[in-house]
RNA sequence: GCGGGUGUAGCUCAGCUGGUAGAGCACCACGUUGCCAACGUGGUUGUCGUGGGUUCAAAUCCCAUCACCCGCUCCA
């Protein structure tokens, strides 16, 4: 029996949603291709967003900016300094511990070696704090304390990053007896790195952006100076990021190559709460307004220890995928922290002048950052159901009409007596206006059934009647109901439905 | 990165202790059919993940490698 989430895998697939990415040559770890349907699935997704967040308000301007950027934008940033924890493994045990919780505890008994020193015993400790870090070592200790006498004074302690080459072989990990297991401290940058130009030399290294953010902040100036700006006023930015994920896993959820849906939402810092629960609040709304109505959807806010240094709040928009509950993306009120840091390293000033107040400011940032290809799966996760009609199992993905690849597949009933023609007549018009998809093979029913599986909310058919009053059905793919219309009415009747399903109204005709 | 599992047709999978690769579904054509996965007939599809080794002979045994799944780790 499969589980929901290899079924949607395994329609994806079959369907033409996605793909693993150069799957000839045994694919690549951590990378996916989106096929026909998916790009369309995806791509509306994100002209939603755009269409929300950019052209629907008077308050944002849009931005694409290169994914290369002059590293020292990553060195403001902190991704280039701080981005990766450094980790130490155990050769013995294959722990893997986090090198900056590592304490050593170095211990001076009493008894006296064949140097006429006293016995040392140097214990790794791991927690968030030296305190923490105690535990361990206290106890090993203690058993040592029996051997060699009473410790002559409390131990000196060493965080593990501080000590030489020749004294890490010293320690005894928190999880063995044995000296000498921890490998030294390796650090898993998560940037991609590569060379500008001819040369592979440190000046030419470069990296592949891991977030979008950074080049609205590298532009801001730019922005208010030629935008026309005011604030309050948001700058968005849809586009590829990069991560070195050590472990891509579920699917195309944490992948290395992804699509980031990300706005910077510049206000004075007094109106920043206010401007924080709007967009925490909105972009709730958002994912609901397009299909996520279930109780998977969460709003999660993040607890004191959990947010980073500089932000004042933080709230995840979650959905519980079938692999668990993950972020869709992050609502967070970063204050000045990024405009001050650039500000810092560039050494060009970022403040604004503010008309009203006549006095210059940094602005605050409220900053509402998705994942394109995480709405997507979440939008397929949600959508996929099964159910039966008329005693038969089927397949269906419910997907809003706004971001489903095809919006709606045109049938002749059978395949004579001019319905064909008939029915491509009406397909040419409709695939004027929206991605539309023409069937003739088959008996209809499997028809329906197929365009249920990839998410198609209409179907048209032409059936004997409409060659002798020009009209044709309309089916809803989540009822199965239909509705006959004029045939010159379809393109206009599709369109709207588009865009508010609420207003299917069957019964127009006959 | 570590440990465990898996990899055979487009999808789901069978293929025993080595002996000429299969099923269901899907797909295509023709006929039939006239509104929800119908039927008949015919047909297409595979370097058995990849590379090497053992063997007269490898999907099957061994080694390596890649990918996916689960757990650990990580997720600024």
């Amino acid at each position: 029996m499969l589980d929901e989430m290899d079924k949607l895998v395994s329609l994806c697939k079959r369907r033409g949603f996605i793909f693993p990415s150069s799957e000839i040559y045994g694919g690549i770890n951590g990378f996916w291709d989106y096929g026909p349907l998916g790009v369309e699935l995806k791509r509306n997704i994100k002209d939603a967003w755009w269409r929300d967040l950019v052209h629907g308000r008077e308050d944002v301007v849009g931005l694409d900016c290169a994914i290369i950027m002059n590293p020292r934008v990553w060195e403001a940033s902190g991704h280039v300094g701080g981005f990766s924890d450094p980790m130490v493994d155990c050769r013995a045990t294959k722990e893997r511990y986090r090198a900056d919780q590592l304490y050593v505890f170095v211990y001076l008994f009493p008894q006296v070696n064949h140097k006429g020193e006293p016995t040392e015993a140097w214990l790794a400790g791991l927690g968030a704090s030296v305190e923490e870090a105690a535990q361990g070592p206290e106890r090993k200790a203690a058993k040592l304390a029996r051997k060699f006498g009473t410790p002559e004074q409390p131990p000196t302690i060493i965080p593990y990053l501080e000590l030489s080459e020749a004294d890490r072989e010293k320690v005894i990990g928190p999880s063995t007896d044995e000296r000498g297991t921890l490998t030294p401290p390796r650090s898993f940058n998560l940037m991609f790195k590569t060379f500008v130009g001819a040369l592979e030399d440190a000046s030419a290294v470069a990296y592949l952006r891991p977030e979008t953010a950074q080049g609205i902040f590298a532009n801001f100036k730019n922005v208010v100076d030629t935008g026309r700006v005011k604030l309050p006023f948001g700058i968005a930015q849809i586009g590829k990021s990069f991560r070195n994920e050590i472990n891509p896993r579920n699917f195309t959820f944490r992948s290395r190559e992804f699509e980031q849906m990300e706005l910077e939402y510049f206000c004075r810092p007094e109106e920043a709460t206010e401007w924080y629960a709007y967009w925490r609040k909105e972009r709730f709304q958002w994912y609901v307004r397009h299909g996520l109505r279930s109780e998977r959807l969460r709003l999660r806010d993040h607890s004191a220890e959990e947010l980073a240094f500089y932000s004042k709040a933080t709230a995840d928009i979650e959905y519980a995928f079938p692999f668990g509950v993950s972020e869709l993306e992050g609502i967070a009120h970063r204050g000045d922290y990024d405009l001050s840091q650039h500000m810092k390293f560039s050494g060009k000033d970022l403040s604004y002048y503010d008309e009203e107040t006549k006095t210059r400011l940094v602005p605050h940032v409220i900053e509402p950052s998705a994942g394109a290809d995480r709405a997507a799966l979440a939008f397929l996760c949600e959508a996929y159901t099964e159910d039966e009609v008329g005693g038969e199992p089927r397949t269906v993905l419910r997907l809003h009409p706004r971001l489903a690849p095809i919006k709606a597949a045109v049938f002749p009933l059978v395949k004579k007596d001019g319905m064909p023609e008939k029915a491509e007549a009406i397909y040419r018009e409709l695939k004027r206006h929206l991605p539309v998809f023409y069937d003739e093979k088959g008996a209809v029913g499997r028809r329906y059934r197929r365009q249920d599986e990839v998410g198609t909310p209409y179907c048209v058919t032409v059936d004997g009647q409409s060659l002798e009053d020009d009209t044709v059905t309309i089916r809803d793919r989540d009822t199965c109901r239909q509705w006959r219309v004029a045939s010159g009415q379809v393109a206009r009747l599709i369109c709207e439905l588009v865009e508010d399903p609420s207003r299917a109204i069957p019964g127009l005709g006959g």
